[in-house]
DNA sequence: GTCTATACGTAGATAGAC
DNA sequence: GTCTATCTACGTATAGAC
């Protein structure tokens, strides 16, 4: 993948987080890149085009992440945890999660786009999940629940609790995930 | 308030939660209501002026569930849980939360509109917390943990869940309301 | 209150020159 | 690859008739 596509995405990615896929325009990028629209649909003949090429780099930086922490010389009950902070570490600064984003635009997505951000939303549930069930059988995690279910909700509050923090503010973020990991001991 | 300006607010608040504030337009309404656009503004000369009476209704709304619940002929630690059920009840078939949608479009949204959802993202935590300390002080909630946080994390928790409902299905939802509840016993 | 008509900006997208 | 130019569609918004 050439230099300048590559920066597209990330750009992309960016905008996303900042004010959503149908928010922000082939203009926006254009002008923060100092090129022309007609460039940008050269690398991306579509919108949707750059939709897809920003749900396969999401993968990709979901996919890192999980290894990343699979493989880390931490205890298996630290690790559910951990993951949770290398996938907030990465968002801009007062950015939502991008998938959370994408989901909110779901309905006018097209069907491509759909398909990708269902994938991607159940990837990162079985990710976490998976994590869970080391720290339960390998690490020192004593819970009895269903582990899908917690891993939907602590997931979900992390997801909920971004959008709250662009509006309330940073503390109500942090204060959040001291309480979730309250829930991982 | 006239019943067109009501019919108006009600439908708009429905199109927030399928598609978002930005994603909605006069058009929209103009076509389902059987009028036109420039009827529409007659109503509501900007779309920042709709918004602002969407946020007034869903404060009422979220005013209304409160002393519902606060009031309600049930034990005091059911009424947090009692709380999320009645305000999720309202919500349209996969639907989002419409505070949700609009802390999604922030970024976007005239600062009017922004003062508002600020206020109304307040607000439902605040309710929040008010059921849970009666909960534990008048009720059998057992907890040490900080309410505030254990409010953001279970209110956030159910609003991102309804994101995740709508690309991966009910059943996740309903898990989630299952977890949710066995932390507030 | 609701209509027709219209203005004006911006969005996604394409054609063709360099 | 990137540009200029242009197209079409749609968004918010307004003027003025009924």
């Amino acid at each position: 993948m050439t230099n300048r596509k590559l920066q597209i995405i990330e750009l992309a990615l960016k905008k996303i987080q900042e004010k959503g896929f149908s928010a922000f325009s082939y203009d926006d990028l254009a002008k923060e890149l100092g090129v022309t629209k007609a460039s940008i649909h050269y690398h991306f003949e579509k919108k949707g085009d750059l939709g897809i090429a920003v749900c396969e780099r999401i993968q990709n930086g979901l996919e890192g992440a999980y290894t990343t922490i699979k493989e880390a010389a931490i205890n298996a009950e630290e690790k559910p945890f951990a993951f949770i902070l290398q996938r907030v570490k990465f968002l801009e600064q007062n950015g939502v999660c991008p998938i959370s984003a994408l989901q909110a635009d779901y309905n006018d997505l097209p069907l491509q786009m759909q398909e990708k951000i269902q994938q991607l939303s159940q990837m990162e549930i079985d990710c976490f999940v998976d994590l869970l069930k080391d720290a339960k059988q390998k690490g020192s995690l004593q819970t009895t629940e269903d582990l899908e279910a917690l891993a939907i909700m602590l997931i979900a509050s992390t997801k909920g609790a971004l959008q709250y923090k662009r509006v309330l503010g940073e503390s109500f973020f942090t204060k959040m995930l001291d309480q979730l990991k309250g829930h991982l001991q």
